[in-house]
RNA sequence: GGAGAGGUGGCUGAGUGGCCGAAAGCGCCUGAUUCGAAAUCAGGUUUGGGCGCAAGUCCAACGUGGGUUCGACUCCCACCCUCUCCUCCA
């Protein structure tokens, strides 16, 4: 959620912000309807203003025609009151569907452009290795080495769905507790195991609703949402509070399985393990103080990047330009790793900085000795998603035989194994 | 799932219709005392919003949402959550 007041204070800046973001918002209906409930707030509080005096007055007099003069005065104005209360009432829910819907406004240093075709490469890091023989695709490799299981995962839940066995699962496994132990030991972050399923609140605390509620799962009997990222509780951890500044900036980490409905057209991207309705993802979130948040998602950026260089896979740090950042961020940045096989570049993780757009919604706030409580800035980034990741490892590391060499850095967590199959 | 108890400020906890945005204690902040500290004493210490250059002032909030009333922390209804016991499970 933007900041009313700086669109009542400076309404230019949000409208050129909005005009380089490309999205078309309708500012002045905002305006309007900001202001019109401002005029029934006052309307309505010098009411009850006049009421309040009234009942005091009541409590203080003796029995008497006065005393039920002045109670007639208190019905006849309770009756005004509440019919104020009606468009009161109607006028704030307006602005909040208004105020929800904006999508956050986009950092000066974010390059403008119209959609993904003009995000910026950044730059390169690692060397593409050169094979000898024609990589395969992962879906090759997997079936043939008896690690992915596609048939038997569409068997039991549908499109979308694989199972991972053996040396599949275990390397699975492996990268979790990888990217555990590198956030928390070399980057400082504290691991949260949050629950995967959570309230409505916590979704409109990190924008996915009331926008995007057509991509996620829920539980209509108890009102459950599964989470799509484990950004969501996390965030919401801090949900309602006061944080003490001297603790910020709070880094977690957590890995958790998400659940996306993922609504695309049929066909696109249905090979292999890219995109499922259910993955695993070890994720970043911080809380930090608004003057250093561009400095923390370049660190945060480099811790993830540091799970790609670990495992000496070569990716590329994308720069979202205004037209491809997503509704909440007001800065991202992608990973991409080079997957041979696929002969394609694959987002393995986002890393966004919200801004006060979240802490706004879910009311975070840091206090440091006397002054106002502020808005902190909340950040994200996988820290890596696991299947692309897991895609990343197969392809990269496969040889002319067909099975997996393992990286070096993942040994100590498969048993010491050098060559999966 | 069944029975009972309860949700008040940073914490403990009082308050059963107006004098309560809220006692008291703890914590914290400022000042006095002190070479300094502890102890002691005095004062201060919730959040959001409207109006105002400001001092300030008004409105709202005692789990949430409704209701009764001139007036609700207090009475009524529904829901959420916590605790205890039983049941059930990993």
């Amino acid at each position: 959620m933007i900041d009313i007041r700086l669109l009542r204070e400076k309404p230019d800046e949000v409208r050129q912000a909005y005009e380089r973001l490309g999205a078309p918002v309708d500012l002045a209906g905002v305006t309007a309807a900001d202001a019109r409930l401002r005029d029934l707030k006052n309307e309505s509080q010098t009411l009850q203003a006049e009421q309040n005096r009234i009942s005091k007055e009541i409590g203080r007099a003796a029995p008497g025609p006065a005393r039920e003069e002045a109670k007639a005065q208190g019905t006849a104005l309770k009756e005004r009151i509440e019919q104020l209360a009606a468009a009161l009432a109607a006028a704030e829910a307006g602005l909040d569907e208004l105020l929800l819907d904006l999508p956050n406004l986009p950092h000066p240093s974010v390059p403008v452009g119209k959609d993904e075709t003009e995000n910026q490469v950044v730059r390169e890091e690692g060397t593409r290795r050169q094979y000898d023989f024609a990589p395969k695709p992962h879906w090759d490799l997997g079936t043939a080495l008896d690690i992915i299981d596609f048939e038997r995962g569409v068997k039991i839940s549908g499109s979308r769905f694989y199972v991972l066995k053996s040396w599949g699962a275990r390397l699975q496994r492996a990268l979790i507790t990888f990217m555990l132990d590198l956030h928390t030991e070399k980057h400082g972050y504290v691991e949260i195991y949050p629950p995967y399923m959570v309230r409505r609140e916590c979704l409109v605390g990190t924008g996915n609703l009331p926008k995007f509620g057509a991509n996620l799962y829920r539980d209509a009997e108890e009102d459950f949402w599964f989470i799509p990222t484990a950004e969501v509780p996390v965030t919401n951890l801090y949900r309602d509070e006061i944080l003490d500044g001297a603790k910020l900036p709070i880094r977690h980490v957590a890995f958790t399985a998400c659940f996306r409905r993922e609504q695309m057209a049929a066909g696109r991207d249905t090979r292999g393990i890219k995109r499922g309705h259910q993955f695993d993802k070890v994720e970043l979130v911080k809380f930090v103080r608004p003057e250093t948040s561009m400095d923390e998602l370049t660190a945060l950026l480099s811790d993830a990047e540091d799970v790609l260089k670990a495992l000496e896979i070569p990716y590329r740090v994308v720069q979202m330009c205004t037209g491809d950042l997503s509704f909440s961020a007001m800065a991202k940045l992608d990973l991409e790793l080079w997957a041979p096989g696929c002969n394609e570049w694959l987002e393995v993780s986002s890393c966004s900085n919200f801004g006060d757009f979240q802490a706004r919604r879910a009311r975070i706030r840091f206090k440091e000795g006397k002054d106002k409580a502020r808005f902190v800035h909340t950040l994200n980034g996988s820290g890596l998603a696991l299947p692309r990741t897991l895609i990343g490892v197969l392809e990269t590391y496969q040889r002319a035989d067909g099975r997996i060499d393992v990286p070096t850095a993942l040994r100590p967590y498969l048993g010491g194994a050098t060559t999966l199959g």
